[in-house]
RNA sequence: UGGGGCGUCGUCAAGUGGUAAGACACAAGACUUUGACUCUUGCAUUCGCAGGUUCGAAUCCUGCCGCCCCAG
């Protein structure tokens, strides 16, 4: 039987590297693909990848997705954010990008199957079916970031890496003797690449645009820069002298004006969603679970009540910090991903119990 | 113009003779494969200005400047 042809998706980062290794000691045929993005200090990067290549002694091809990504996820990014709405760019360029145009490149050239960094795990059910699963280590968990992946993606990938703990594989990494251990990654928007939103937007043209900042009142209290610099819940850059701090309320796109509050009127039981995608075929209505509404939030207990056109509503069983509009809300059950949506609004005041 | 009050960090605000609290804002760092949140650290050699009293003043005295209120 012939090797298993395995597509890495190689950064040049430490992970990756680890994939490619743990693959090639399983006796796979490991290639390495290195994506090309438009995105500041890319020589370096591909200097980076075509050193680890050549440490391992495997094949490296750079493909070029700069075009398609700056169609699918920089015009997704600024398009969201004049919105009013918080975009999540690595949801949607692992969906759109690494695991869509770079998977469809790899099975194009012959790769059985594509293997990526990702701390998080792919499971077949009895039905067939495939789910995501949590990473081992609690602490790098990355599903949430996968949460938009189908079931034909899902199929053709697999994440070694989501069996072992962050330092497990900084040991492997040690014990290859990798250089890039000592390169600390960055974990910013890639193409922000350490700079402000406000900073990419002056870059990209579009300057500031102030507007009031008004209280839940309706009453002016401040003045903004431009609503994409700002996100609900955030504190910072408000510039409101008072006995105790403000937070954004919620971005009012159409006035151009962002409202403002106090800590305890942020938190909300009632998120209203579209673009309602499961995992498996049939899902109870209500469904019951755990609901994670933003990277690193942990899931909390929730009702999801799916309604049409896709929508949902989830009720939570405690008030949520921060409930953000063009952010993803991923259903877990136990460990696993059963579904996802993106957050279009909150339910503020009363809540009505299902 | 009389009478009264007040002027302390960008903002709010402690401190009435013993050598400038705190909060908010702001900045830096940490955390983090989104934006945020959070945490840590920093942030007035100086108290409207100028003199004086005193071992020692933001705190007492004098003058000036500025603001507010009341009265005409």
């Amino acid at each position: 039987m012939a090797k298993q042809k395995v597509g890495i998706a190689m950064s040049g980062g430490v992970d990756s590297s680890v994939t490619a290794s743990l693959l090639q000691q399983k006796g796979c045929d490991v290639h390495g693909f290195f994506m090309l993005l438009p995105v500041p200090g890319k020589e370096r990067h591909v200097q980076r990848v075509r050193s680890v290549a050549e440490h391992l002694e495997i094949p490296l091809y750079c493909i070029d997705l700069q075009d398609l990504f700056n169609r699918k996820v920089i015009d997704y990014f600024i398009r969201t954010y004049l919105d009013g709405d918080t975009p999540n760019p690595c949801i949607v360029c692992n969906r759109q990008v690494k695991f869509g145009a770079l998977l469809n490149v790899m099975r194009s050239r012959g790769m059985d199957k594509m293997a990526t960094g990702h701390y998080a795990r792919i499971r077949k059910k009895d039905t067939g079916e495939y789910i995501l699963q949590k990473g081992c280590d609690p602490k790098k968990d990355q599903s949430y970031f996968l949460c938009r992946l189908t079931q034909a993606q899902l199929e053709n990938v697999i994440l070694p890496l989501g069996d072992y703990t962050k330092e497990e594989v900084y040991g492997l990494a040690a014990a290859l003797k990798l250089s890039t251990i000592h390169g600390p990654e960055s974990q910013d928007v890639c193409f922000l690449a350490g700079e402000s939103v406000a900073a990419f937007f002056a870059g990209q043209g579009i300057g500031d645009r102030p507007g009031d900042i008004i209280n839940t009142e309706g009453r002016v209290i401040g003045e903004h820069r431009g609503l994409w610099q700002y996100t609900v819940g955030q504190r910072k850059g408000l510039s409101i002298p008072d006995a105790t701090p403000w937070y954004v309320y919620r971005l009012d796109a159409g006035n151009n004006r962002l409202v403002v509050c106090k800590k305890d009127r942020l938190f909300c039981r009632k998120v209203i969603t579209r673009d309602v995608r499961w995992t498996g075929a049939a899902q109870p209505n209500p469904w019951r679970g755990r609901v994670q509404i933003r990277g690193r939030h942990l899931p909390s207990p929730a009702t999801v009540a799916a309604g049409n056109n896709g929508e949902a509503v989830i009720t939570f069983e405690a008030g949520q910090r921060a409930i953000t509009p063009g952010q993803f809300a991923v259903f877990y059950e136990d460990d696993f991903v059963a579904g996802s949506a993106v957050i279009t609004g909150a339910i503020a005041g009363e809540d009505i119990d299902l």
